[in-house]
DNA sequence: GCCGTTTTCGGCCCGACTGTTTTCAGTCG
């Protein structure tokens, strides 16, 4: 009936919500709860429509009795009459007015009531004319800085998020220097980052150094070759822009609070908040300095994390699932699942060399697996028809298969590599090798890389003749997404996620960080469906094949344990679970 | 508005930094 209306319509709808009631004034708990349900919205994969007909809205996280009317009423009739009293008072358009940063409630409130200013481009324009400064709470600093800001949002150099693969070479970069001034016993990445999201909005660093060191630590950090402006700096907070306009925060903490620090900085805030309600119910008070009795003043001063949780009660929660969603209620009794560890990888299942697009050959990265301690690979040159990726031929596919047995035996069952290829589905949803070429593969691979803006309909049906084909055995990186260049395709993954799971067609999680695809969202949901996955590199080169990292978080942030991801299997189980 | 092995009512995270103040409000994370 309400096509358009999902979980994520929902999340945003009470994200919108409130603002308007921040902008409005009210109680700041009441605005919580409605951020806490929009954040729990966002992570759900359940149907919505479901969730209602079976009475189980209370059972997100968050929504009570009257958010859950709220979500009947929209699930009904398509419309909240609450919404339309808020917006009736506060316009809907002051909530675009909250992109705008050094803009908070407080003074949209003031613009708005004072000067009658209800869009960004009435905002910039009152700047100009200097009339913002003499509203109370802004002045001619406020005024020059909220102008900045229209124009590097105008510019789009701001509130631009910016893929976990570029965050992660950066945090190293800057680690690796600040680790080399004096006085510095410990650096890490914290925030979104350590969180392994798969963008990230900011970059956050935490230094452990003596008070002495910090100085030094400052200077290093504001001098980085790419800091392209200094924003702030206090004797423990800096923040910088770097030149492609990330924005970097650094906190430097005394070494003995490092826990409490790293715990902190890492979130996420919703995580913080819940944590520090734990802390309170057991007359404990959480900060990034100390956890502090509330009865005597004493202070607990924790060196690491897992000190923090424990005084807490609690075990410790890997950052990559807190989110303030039900992770605390679960650690509370020790009812964490054990997430998949890149440890538990056994093999590599999607890996290209020279005979494609590679730009080394298979002994180069079988070297190299062997290194990170694979005991298999498997080799996925791209199939004949993707002619930009120097696709094989059958002919060069069998002399591959000969190169592949005589390594096989070099290497003497301490790495197994195995027969594979990415085989392009084509627009017909056919496959680019016939069926005896594809029976003679140890591992079918198949993928789509053109013509992935067909219609829904065909691409769907194109995307369940792949899955449901009897000799594929891995869906590549499902969705296509390239961050920064493409979405990923928009088909009904329900649809094919089912097909998927009752096929026994793998969906890859393919962790190379220009893709990530499946995304955690999707990963969710298709787990929920019964889908089980690998987790690939698709490396192209030997530095690619260290990428199975951010595969694996996308996988721990979707919940998955090693039993959902078939190559945590050692070789022969994992043979065992290919359909024939 | 949510939530509960100390509560169904009375709580609800905590601190850094800046700018506008003359002791603190606003924003941010």
């Amino acid at each position: 009936m309400h096509e358009e209306i999902d979980a994520n319509f929902l999340a945003d709808l009470f994200n919108r919500i409130a603002i308007l009631l921040e902008i409005k004034g009210e109680d700041r708990f009441k605005i919580n709860a409605y951020r806490r349900v929009a954040e729990s919205l966002e992570k759900e994969t359940r149907d919505i429509f479901e969730l209602y007909r079976e009475g189980k809205l209370m059972e997100i996280p968050g929504v009570g009795k009257a958010i859950a009317q709220k979500i009947s009423e929209i699930l009904e009739s398509g419309k909240l009459e609450f919404y339309q009293r808020l917006t009736s008072e506060i316009p809907e358009k002051l909530i675009y007015l909250r992109e705008v940063p050094e803009m908070g409630p407080k003074r949209i409130k003031a613009v708005w009531e004072k000067l009658g200013i209800d869009s960004v481009d009435k905002l910039e324009q009152a700047a100009r004319q200097g009339k913002l400064r003499d509203l109370p709470g802004f002045g001619p600093k406020v005024e020059q800085k909220i102008l900045d800001a229209i124009l590097a949002i105008k510019e789009r150099r701001l509130n631009r998020r910016f893929p976990l693969g570029e965050g992660w070479k950066l945090s190293e970069l800057v680690t690796g220097r600040l680790s080399r001034c004096n006085g510095v016993v410990m650096s890490s990445p914290a925030g979104s980052l350590r969180r392994m999201k798969d963008t990230i909005g900011d970059l956050d660093i935490l230094v452990a150094a003596k008070t002495e060191a910090a100085d030094e630590v400052i200077r290093a950090f504001t001098e980085l070759d790419m800091v392209e402006e200094v924003m702030l700096s206090g004797p423990t907070k800096t923040s910088v822009r770097f030149k492609d306009d990330l924005q970097c925060d650094l906190r430097i903490v005394e070494p003995s609070r490092w826990g409490t620090a790293l715990q902190y900085f890492t979130g996420s805030q919703q995580h913080n908040v819940l944590l520090r309600e734990v802390a309170l119910k057991n007359n404990l008070s959480l900060s990034e300095y100390a956890v502090t009795d509330k009865a005597s003043g004493r202070e607990i001063v924790c060196a690491s994390e897992g000190e923090v949780y424990r005084i807490l009660g609690m075990s410790w929660i890997p950052p990559e699932i807190r989110e303030g969603t039900i992770e605390i209620k679960l650690a509370l009794k020790d009812g964490l699942p054990r997430l998949v560890e890149l440890g538990d990888i056994k093999g590599d299942l999607q890996m290209h060399s020279t005979y494609s697009d590679g730009r080394r050959s298979i002994r180069e990265m079988a070297e190299k697996a062997l290194l990170l301690g694979r005991s298999y690979m498997l080799v996925t040159d791209h199939s004949q028809g993707l002619g930009v990726a120097r696709g094989l031929s059958i002919e060069r596919l069998r002399n591959q298969w000969r190169e592949i047995d005589k390594l096989n035996e070099e290497f003497e069952g301490k790495l197994v590599i195995l027969k594979g290829a990415e085989v392009e589905v084509k627009a017909d949803g056919t496959l680019d090798y016939p069926d005896d070429v594809l029976g003679q593969l140890d591992v079918v691979v198949a993928s789509i890389h053109s013509s992935l803006r067909q219609d829904k309909d065909r691409l769907t049906e194109r995307y369940l003749k792949a899955v449901t084909h009897p000799l594929v055995h891995i869906l590549a990186h499902p969705t296509g997404r390239l961050f920064g260049v493409r979405e990923g395709a928009n088909a009904d993954w329900d649809i094919i996620f089912n097909a998927a799971a009752s096929c026994k067609t793998f969906l890859e999680i393919n962790a190379h960080p220009s893709r990530l695809d499946l995304s955690e969202r999707h990963i969710r949901q298709a787990h929920a469906l019964g889908c089980r996955f690998v987790v690939s590199t698709d490396a192209h080169d030997l530095h690619e094949e260290d990428y199975m990292i951010f595969g694996v978080s996308q996988a721990r942030r979707a919940w998955l344990e090693a039993r959902d991801i078939v190559n945590t299997l050692p070789l022969k189980e994992f043979m065992a679970q290919l359909k024939r």
